[in-house]
DNA sequence: ACGCGGGAAAAGTATATACATGTATGTATA
DNA sequence: TATACATACATGTATATACTTTTCCCGCGT
């Protein structure tokens, strides 16, 4: 009968899913007010001391922000750590007194292949965004971009210009990340990426294959291949930081 | 009447200030079990949620591990976080069920470089470790490991065996990391390279360079060389874990 | 028009209670 | 002797309840 849903085992989890996935598709805005904990009672039929510790973990971990006698709020998107900021490219080319450009060469909606269903752990095989952007510094290309979008999520991706809005920012405004994974390697250009980098076959490339989730939820796939000859990812951690 | 100190005002994070400092002042040691929580209720005057809640707290802050039927313990030093964990690659090998082997081609103290020396943040020209080793996977090369370490943190660095002890283990051993910077890229092999990784001139390799540092001090340079066809990185990461 | 006071609403804390779940241990039985 | 069961104890979760603290807003009086 509730709304909740069935991923988490323990009912507190179920409660923090259901209110990450709702931020996620828009439910709730930046600007609007979240449901007070009562009104999350009533909507959801558990007590509010779950809904509180729901309320309260999520935002220690920095998702929401709480005002007492106000209310719950939307946190402003967050650096998140480490490795997420590296996907920002823009960000990097500008901050390096660089010009950075963009070219869309696909967005479109597609019937996923089978194998790329089971990466977003769809039960059914359900249509997603596809986009390929080449990012430009300088005019000289730099990264491939090829990214694959959860329309539960982001339903309006193909709506964008991406040559004006980094994809990275727009992904990171519409929908919270609660988690990253990614698969580093080093291979070498094949026909199609050669062309659009504008470099030859077999000249050595980093891909960076990236996943991330919005609760139990996938959100997107990206696959980053960066010039070996003319990018580098870097990242700087300092592990004494608190929850 | 209670043990209670007067610190903070939440009498939950109270209870967190008394722990703490208990465990600071060696009450507990990392081997005995701390007290469960119904003796902290007695001890304290407070009711079991609120001890539970104390306790929660600081376990997900990494000082704690609970285990349930069991009790609560002194957490070891932490396992810091995603990418510190790639540097392992002994760890992952076995992991895999692939046997690990070293071969340790150079264990040398010398003068750096004035670049290396840069590096290090060195005012003086300071002598440091270096050492080389190529690492195997199933008898095949898969890392070529080339290691700088400042003599004044880790001063016995040449006098262990690394083909018995994997150099990332004898690190984390001996001195803790407080900040660590990656610079990742993907580069063809030279001939060196290309030797020891018995690998073609040329070919595909992910280039990972990282400095460690202890306090305001480097401790470690590493450049960590994979065969591209054989090996990638890979690491996931929770904004908001639990542990 | 302005200010003030009071009440409603929201989050924060604390407790008592109950039950769930996992672990270790001792005892009875095959 | 070894296995199975019962039990005690530990943490984990969920709820109901009460009270506190803070903020917002509306209506009243001047």
């Amino acid at each position: 009968m509730s709304a909740l849903p069935d991923t988490a085992s323990p009912l507190y989890e179920k409660v923090k899913d259901y209110i990450l996935t709702n931020i996620g598709t828009g439910k709730w805005t930046k600007d609007s007010k979240l449901p007070s904990e009562n009104e999350f009672v009533a909507a959801l039929g558990v007590s509010r001391m779950t809904v509180h510790r729901a309320l309260r973990e999520l935002t220690s971990a920095g998702f929401l922000i709480r005002l007492q006698g106000v209310g719950t709020f939307i946190a402003p998107p967050k650096p998140q750590s480490t490795l997420i900021e590296i996907n920002n490219i823009a960000a990097e080319i500008v901050a390096r007194g660089n010009r950075h450009r963009s070219e869309v060469l696909v967005l479109e909606k597609i019937t996923p292949t089978k194998e790329l269903s089971l990466s977003f752990e769809f039960a059914k095989r359900t249509a997603v965004y596809h986009s390929v952007v080449v990012n430009f510094e300088n005019d000289l290309p730099v990264q491939l971009e090829e990214r694959f979008v959860n329309p539960s999520l982001i339903p309006d991706y193909d709506k964008q210009d991406f040559s004006k809005t980094a994809t990275y920012d727009y992904l990171m405004q519409k929908t919270p990340v609660t988690e990253v994974e990614h698969i580093i390697s080093a291979v070498p250009a094949d026909a199609e990426t050669a062309r659009h980098l504008a470099i030859n076959v077999g000249d050595c490339c980093l891909l960076l294959h990236r996943r991330t989730w919005t609760g139990a939820v996938v959100a997107t796939i990206s696959k980053l291949t960066y010039v070996g000859s003319r990018y580098s990812l870097g990242s700087r951690y300092s592990p004494s930081r608190k929850t």
